[in-house]
RNA sequence: GGCGCAUUGGUGUAGUUGGUUAACACGCAGCCCUCUCAAGGCUGAGACCACGGGUUCGAGCCCCGUAUGCGCUGCCA
C-alpha cells in the first residue's frame, strides 16, 4: 500500500514549486490507490508561522488536493526525535559535540558556507576531525551531567558509501568522506531536519518520498540515518526544480507574489487550469500530444516514470500586465474558462462578482437564465475570472468606466455619432421582439437610411454600451444588455466632446 | 573549492531497442473569417538537438572531455 506525504515547512506562503510537489504526491497516491498525507515541518520555530500554515492548507484546498489523514505537525514529534538521537548516542552511533554553538546570520549564509567550504578544501578537510567524536563515553556522560551544552552529531563511518536508486534520477552513490558528521539535535534540544524527516517518515509509514531535487544530496544523509536506525528507507523520487525566467531559483524576495500559489487564485485562475498547467511542468503523460487534461485523466495517466530530470523554466514578467505570468498558464486558463461546463464556471463567476460587489441575488433566481447567457457570451474572450468584473463589468452594472482609447476611436472620431446614436436608440426601442437578429435588422436599416456604414454605428454602440472598443458580436451584446438599457446607454450623456480636455482616466 | 544533477527552437515538452525531411503545445508573424477583439481555419519564421572528441555503415539517442546552469556542502528546511 502506497503512502506518500507532502511535507512543506511553513516559512512563507505555499509557492508554486511546492504546490507542484504536492500535486505529484497527490496524483501518485490517487493513481495507485494509496494514501496522501500532509505533514507540516515546523521544527524551525523562529521562521515558522501560523499564517504560512494556513496559506499551505488553503492552497491545497484550492487545488483540490485533499489529504487522507490528520495533519501531522512535526513539532509535536520533537520528543520522538530527541529520543532517537539519545538512543543513537547510547549505541555509539552518534556523539555529543561540546563545541560552543556559532550563531550564523541567515542573510548571505549561502555565500558564507561556500566560502568556508572552499577554504577548508584548500587546506584539506577531514570531516572526522571533531575532537569530541571519540571522546570516551564516561567523559561525555560526565560533561553532559554537569550541564555543559552539546549538540548531537551522527558518527558517520570513516569508509564506505551510501547508495539508493532514485526513481527519477537513477542510481545514486556518495562516499562517506563527502558527508559531514551532521547535527541531529541542536544544543537547545531542537531536532534538525534530516533526523526529523527520517523519524517521521518512519512513523507515518511513508513508502515513497516524492520531493524537490534540492534534496537529492541530502538523501544520502538520511540513508545514513536509516542505516544506523536499522530500518529500510522508503523509495525516493526527486523532482526537477521550477526556475525563474533567468534560470535562477524562484524566490519570494526576488520575484514577489508571482511565485505564490494564492496569487493565482486571487488573480482569477481556475484551479483546474492551474493544476493542469503545473502537472505539465516536469512531467508529461505517455500520450504527450494531449495537454488539456481533466483531473481524472491526470490521475489515470500519472506515473513517476514520466517525470523529467531537467529543471523547467516558469515564465513571467511582472512589469507586463498582459504577460504577468507564464503565457501558457494564461492560455490554458482562458481555454478552461471558455470550454469548461457552464455549470462549473457559474459559481466561480459568482464568487468573483460578489467580491467586487457586482453580484445580485436575482442572477441566481429569476434572472438565472439571463445570467447564464451573459456569462456564456462574454467568457469566450476572457483570460481570467477577474475579467468578468473588469472587462465584463458593463454587463452587470450601469456604473462602468469608458476606455479613453475606445471613446476616442469609436465616438469622438465622427461627430455625426452625437446625433446618430440617440436616433438609433429610438429605433431600437421600437424593435419587437428583442433579439440579436431583430436589433441587427434595425441597426442596418438605420445605417442605410442615415447613409453611414453599419460599422460606425456598431463600434460606437459597443463603446457606449460597454465602455470598450472590443467585445462580443454587437448584436449579441444588444440582446443581453436589453432593449431599455441599450437605448438608455446610447443616449446617456457621455460628454465626449469634453472628453479630450479631461484627464484620460476620468472619462466616465 | 569539493561532490552531485542536468543540457532538444524564446518557453513547456515528444522523440520507440542508434536509421534517413527532429514532432506537438504556448508565444511570435502573415492570411482567411469578420461590426471590433478573441476563438477557429490555413500558412510561416524559429533548433546544425550546449560545445569538442570518439564508437558506428549511420548518433538527439552510446562513451569520454569541456562549458554553462542548478543543487548540496548550516546547531535552515
Amino acid at each position: 500500500m502506497i503512502r506518500v506525504r507532502f511535507a512543506p515547512s511553513p516559512t512563507g506562503y505555499l509557492h508554486i514549486g511546492s504546490a507542484r510537489t504536492a500535486l505529484f504526491n497527490w496524483l501518485y497516491a490517487r493513481n495507485t490507490g494509496g494514501t496522501f498525507l500532509l505533514r507540516i515541518e515546523d521544527t524551525d520555530l523562529q521562521r515558522s508561522t501560523e499564517a504560512s500554515t494556513r496559506s499551505i492548507i488553503e492552497g491545497l484546498e484550492w487545488l483540490g488536493l485533499n489529504y487522507d489523514e490528520e495533519i501531522v505537525f512535526q513539532s509535536n514529534n520533537a520528543e520522538n526525535h530527541r529520543r532517537a538521537a539519545r538512543h543513537l548516542v547510547d549505541e555509539g552511533r552518534a556523539y555529543r559535540d561540546f563545541t560552543p554553538k556559532v550563531e550564523r546570520a541567515d542573510a548571505g549564509i549561502k555565500e558564507g558556507i561556500a566560502e568556508r567550504a572552499r577554504a577548508q578544501a584548500a587546506e584539506g578537510v577531514n570531516h572526522r576531525n571533531n575532537p569530541y567524536r571519540d571522546l570516551s563515553k564516561e567523559e561525555s556522560d560526565r560533561r553532559a551531567r554537569d550541564g555543559e551544552p552539546f549538540a548531537i552529531r551522527l558518527k558517520v563511518p570513516e569508509v564506505g558509501k551510501t547508495f539508493f536508486a532514485d526513481v527519477v534520477y537513477g542510481e545514486q552513490s556518495r562516499d562517506y568522506a563527502e558527508i559531514e558528521d551532521l547535527v541531529l539535535l541542536r544544543s537547545d534540544g531542537h531536532p534538525l531536519y534530516n533526523l526529523a524527516v527520517v523519524i517521521d517518515d518512519l512513523d507515518m509509514n511513508v513508502t515513497d518520498v516524492i520531493r524537490g531535487q534540492d534534496h537529492l544530496t541530502n538523501t544520502h544523509k538520511q540513508i545514513l540515518i536509516y542505516e544506523v536506525l536499522d530500518r529500510t528507507p522508503p523509495r525516493f523520487a526527486h523532482l526537477p526544480l521550477i526556475l525563474a525566467p533567468n534560470k535562477g531559483k524562484l524566490s519570494k524576495r526576488k520575484h514577489g507574489e508571482v511565485v505564490s500559489l494564492t496569487t493565482y487564485r486571487d488573480r482569477g485562475f481556475v484551479a483546474a487550469a492551474f493544476r493542469n498547467f503545473l502537472a505539465l511542468l516536469g512531467w508529461s503523460p505517455e500520450e504527450a500530444e494531449k495537454e488539456l487534461m481533466t483531473l481524472d485523466e491526470l490521475v489515470t495517466s500519472f506515473s513517476l516514470e514520466g517525470i523529467h530530470r531537467s529543471n523547467a523554466v516558469f515564465n513571467f514578467n511582472e512589469t507586463d500586465p498582459r504577460h504577468w505570468t507564464d503565457d501558457k498558464a494564461l492560455w490554458m486558463n482562458a481555454e478552461y474558462i471558455r470550454t469548461m461546463p457552464l455549470a462549473e464556471l457559474i459559481p466561480l463567476v459568482k464568487d468573483e462578482l460578489r467580491s467586487e460587489k457586482l453580484w445580485r441575488e436575482e442572477y441566481g433566481e429569476e434572472e438565472r437564465g439571463w445570467f447564464e447567457r451573459a456569462v456564456e457570451l462574454i467568457r469566450q474572450r476572457f483570460f481570467t475570472l477577474k475579467d468578468f468584473s473588469t472587462q465584463g463589468r458593463a454587463y452587470f452594472s450601469d456604473d462602468f468606466d469608458f476606455e479613453p482609447a475606445a471613446v476616442k476611436k469609436n465616438l469622438i472620431k465622427d461627430p455625426k455619432l452625437k446625433e446618430l446614436l440617440p436616433q438609433l436608440a429610438d429605433r431600437l426601442e421600437a424593435v419587437e421582439p428583442w433579439t440579436a437578429e431583430t436589433s441587427e435588422q434595425a441597426l442596418r436599416a438605420f445605417s442605410d437610411e442615415a447613409g453611414v456604414k453599419a460599422g460606425l454605428l456598431i463600434n460606437g454602440s459597443r463603446t457606449m454600451l460597454t465602455g470598450q472598443s472590443v467585445g462580443p458580436s454587437m448584436f449579441e451584446v444588444f440582446e443581453i444588455i436589453g432593449r431599455e438599457r441599450s437605448a438608455q446607454r446610447l443616449r446617456s450623456g457621455v460628454p465626449w466632446f469634453d472628453v479630450a480636455a479631461e484627464p484620460a482616466d476620468n472619462v466616465k
